[in-house]
DNA sequence: CGGACTGCTGTAAACGTTCTCAACAATCGA
DNA sequence: TCGATTGTTGAGAACGTTTACAGCAGTCCG
């Protein structure tokens, strides 16, 4: 009736002052032709009473939030922020806001956030998972609101994704350190049960067999975790044990922590031993020596995702599409380039 | 009525095959307490029909929404991502949901950001701004929701704030250097109108004067920005113009680029120059040398910030209370401390 | 001049919750 | 046996929008 206690106006605030019904005045608020006469008097109306619609009961009558999210594995890897930037831009230019959740890449929290959007909060959902199970497709073949993946979901799930080449990605990369002169490349992976962990390795061994090297188990080290800390542990232990001429590791933080435990054993980089990363996060380029590394693509990946993700929300009988980004060697000093 | 053609199902759908009113499955729903075979029966036809509350009609209704907004400049200074990671550790633990906005220090974005939240889509803002005007205040106190600051609001302005001491801390920073040993101390700034921009500068000249230093005009110089490429530009002019043994940079960023233009100049670090970031950012530990810097306690602060304003949601007749977080000086190799 | 349009408008019914209130049954004390 | 008390429930009114529908002027055509 009158003024809430609240002070916040509302729509009936609005057509009470400007003479008209709540109808006329939430059709002039969108856009929807009427007279010039009562256009007017409702702008300004709602001008003078500073309303602004409140996006709960706009949600609930129009079935739309506004909103989207973005599930990701690990706020501080920068792979991360990077995607998270574009994401922003193009939700941004789609008039949307944007809700971050980490998920730790611990897949009972991704399914559980799944399960969430059951609450309707958010119009849909980019889902960037390291391990992408049958579960995983369930849920989202369950969910309330699309989806778009960035990352390689199992086979026939029928979900809009993006993904990455990151095998042949890691294969170039060890075919550089070969042409660079190196012999004894030695791969340091994360954790092999991943998608990214499993492919880089395809791809290192890809390699391998096309440089025509024999495979030697003692080059090859897993990190715990793809973290910069994890990273130098396991590349101190490789350094100690097979003195490599040079070091394929499967991300930059652990390229990073491969550079420090370098540092640590006194081998010079790239004299001693060249290094290569993955993703090109900014990382790279204020390491010393600069890193060479393998750009996936991350940005470019997140805004295709997000553009899949609009599309399918604005037509969700749309049929699931999937993209492909292609990698690319980026060289820096890290790998010893003559050129 | 029936099921709806969505299929989602509703409290009707519960309380229907729950053989009870909507208010009773509400009840069960909401903990609060009913007859033990109601609430069995409650529970099951929820369980059975896969029952979740829709979040607009919840929030419609209670005038909740379990969110909060965190802007910030900036999304690819790591220090911000810091800030994200530690306000979602919070937010989650309150069960909120945390929204992202980049407001690219642009202090117009940062007002019409302040006037959408009218739309009540959020319980509670943090705002990190690097440039806070009457504007802001103004805003804020007229604001839909509960805000906390990040940063220096100006004098009188009555809101939740947490604010670093970077005065303080540029002064430690500068006396460390002088402390190893240098003479010709340099200072390479961000944007001079911005807050940290004129904090840090007042924190040199405090240091310069406590040190016994003339002030040197030469040794003075502004970046265009806090980034990377911005701080390597200033430096490489301020390495051309003044030969400093050692530069303050008024952030990691800058910092980082200081540390390129030397390379660049072929000057060694900490050998012909020695260099000071602030932050503590993650890229301290990976740069070569590791960066000496200033922690002001970013994670710190947001998660006092995030505190703040949650309590404030909870109880927002509360007084309005600022609490502030020292500095802390992190020694590492880039300022040739003899220890 | 009557009927069929056209152009606007207001009434009222959703959307899915929460919560006040009154109704009702059962228990209790006198 | 009756009134008061307690415990539990359902009807229904919000919350602030959007939108289907009907109504009511005018205009146009035959």
């Amino acid at each position: 009736m009158q003024q809430l206690p609240d002070g916040t106006p509302t729509l009936e605030t609005v057509a009470r002052l400007a003479n008209v019904s709540v109808a006329s005045a939430s059709r002039v608020l969108n856009g929807i032709k009427t007279h010039p006469e009562t256009l007017r008097r409702v702008r300004e109306a709602a001008a003078a009473v500073g309303y602004v619609p409140n996006a709960a009961a706009r949600s609930l009558r129009s079935r739309r939030t506004g909103q989207i999210a973005f599930a990701m594995p690990d706020v501080s890897n920068p792979i991360y922020t990077a995607m998270v930037g574009s994401i922003a831009l193009v939700a941004r230019a789609n008039g949307s806001r944007l809700i971050l959740h980490s998920t730790d890449a611990n897949t009972g929290d991704e399914l559980s956030f799944l399960a969430d959007l059951k609450q309707r909060y958010v119009d849909g959902l980019i889902l960037c998972s390291l391990d992408f199970t049958d579960a995983h497709a369930e849920a989202i073949a369950a969910s309330a609101v699309p989806v778009a993946v960035i990352g390689n979901p199992t086979k026939g799930a029928k979900v809009d994704t993006v993904r990455a080449n990151s095998r042949h990605g890691a294969a170039d990369a060890v075919k550089h350190l070969h042409a660079c002169g190196r012999r004894r490349i030695a791969f340091l992976n994360g954790p092999e049960r991943t998608a990214p962990g499993s492919a880089r390795k395809l791809g290192y061994l890809d390699a391998l067999r096309a440089c025509g090297f024999e495979r030697d188990d003692s080059l090859f080290e897993v990190a715990a975790d793809f973290t910069v800390e994890a990273g130098e542990e396991a590349a101190a232990r490789l350094l100690d044990r097979a003195r490599p001429d040079a070091i394929f590791c499967a991300n930059d933080l652990l390229a990073v922590g491969a550079l420090a435990a370098a540092r640590a054993a006194r081998l010079g980089v790239p004299g001693d031993v060249a290094l290569v990363g993955m993703d090109d996060t900014t990382l790279a380029r204020v390491t010393s020596p600069t890193l060479t590394t393998v750009d996936l693509g991350g940005a470019e990946r997140a805004r295709l995702a997000t553009e899949l993700l609009l599309a399918r929300i604005a037509r969700p009988g749309r049929r699931p599409r999937t993209v492909a980004v292609e990698p690319r060697l980026v060289v820096r000093e890290s790998s010893g380039a003559t050129s």
